[in-house]
DNA sequence: ATGGCCCGTAGAACGGGA
């Protein structure tokens, strides 16, 4: 099973490179974030057109998520969850599913913005919430999968400069803390399975010709539970996309399971 | 050259992203 996770910025403007993905690696399942698109507005005949069936949860103009499964190969997503439960939010940042046997969360951590706002202090109760949710997730689905925009990059070898990132959001050490958290919960980050070159990065700023000069950050991530993780066979950063015209900034992750 | 963009909602700038 081949999974995949992909922050497209904007699903109406980046729909023609999503098309064009999909059919160039043919993943099984596909966790977008930052769709932007309300439920009525979901391209759903033009990706059931690629092969794809979807679940998804809107909102107008900010967050949004969907999961994508291919129909021939996986058949379609059930048991759908939107939102963490008991965690009143209007922002759509939250789908859950079962493809194939396989539990698939689709996150979009919130950005947090700086660390002095309440927009970050909104992030860390956000995540707090996630850790208890997930808790009771992880104990009833031994094949589970976590894949999205988590807004967070783990360590220092996942940021272009680290001295200029230290403390800021992104990299703090509360929001680091909650990802070993995620970790110490018995998920794995599927990326570090694996020997990876150095300086691989998920996100490129648009601003100060970010991709180009290759100044990124890590923060697009995939955790699988250990019977997974067994079972991966690797995982990579997509980074094709991210040079095609008018691009998203983040680029997909990509991790194959043999089941 | 230490700043540089993009998207949606607008129907001009502005909030938000990261």
């Amino acid at each position: 099973m081949k999974i995949a996770t992909w922050n497209v910025n904007s699903l109406k403007v980046r729909l023609p490179h999503l098309l064009d993905w999909l059919a160039a690696e043919q993943p099984d399942v596909v966790c977008l974030q930052e769709t932007k698109l309300v439920d009525e507005a979901f391209p759903a005949a033009a990706l059931a057109d690629a092969g794809y069936g979807a679940v998804y949860a809107g909102q107008k103009t900010y967050t949004g998520v969907a999961i994508l499964s291919r129909s021939d190969r996986v058949g379609v997503a059930g048991e759908v969850q939107v939102g963490i439960p008991g965690f009143a939010d209007e922002q759509k940042r939250v789908l859950a599913a079962t493809v194939a046997g396989v539990r698939i969360i689709c996150l979009y951590i919130p950005n947090g913005q700086s660390v002095d706002s309440e927009k970050y202090q909104y992030k860390l109760a956000w995540l707090h919430a996630l850790q208890g949710w997930l808790r009771g997730e992880l104990a009833t689905h031994p094949r589970l999968a976590v894949l999205g925009d988590f807004n967070i990059a783990p360590e220092d070898r996942d940021v272009h400069d680290p001295v200029a990132w230290a403390g800021q959001v992104l990299c703090s050490e509360p929001e680091r803390e909650q990802f070993r958290t995620l970790l110490g919960q018995g998920l794995v980050d599927a990326f570090r399975l694996f020997e990876q070159p150095e300086r691989c990065f998920s996100w490129w700023d648009y601003r100060a010709a970010g991709f180009r000069r290759d100044l990124g950050l890590r923060i697009d991530h995939i955790l699988l539970t250990g019977e997974l993780a067994a079972a991966c066979k690797n995982c990579r950063v997509d980074r094709t996309p991210r040079t095609w015209e008018r691009p998203s900034d983040h680029a997909p992750v990509i991790a194959e399971i043999a089941c």
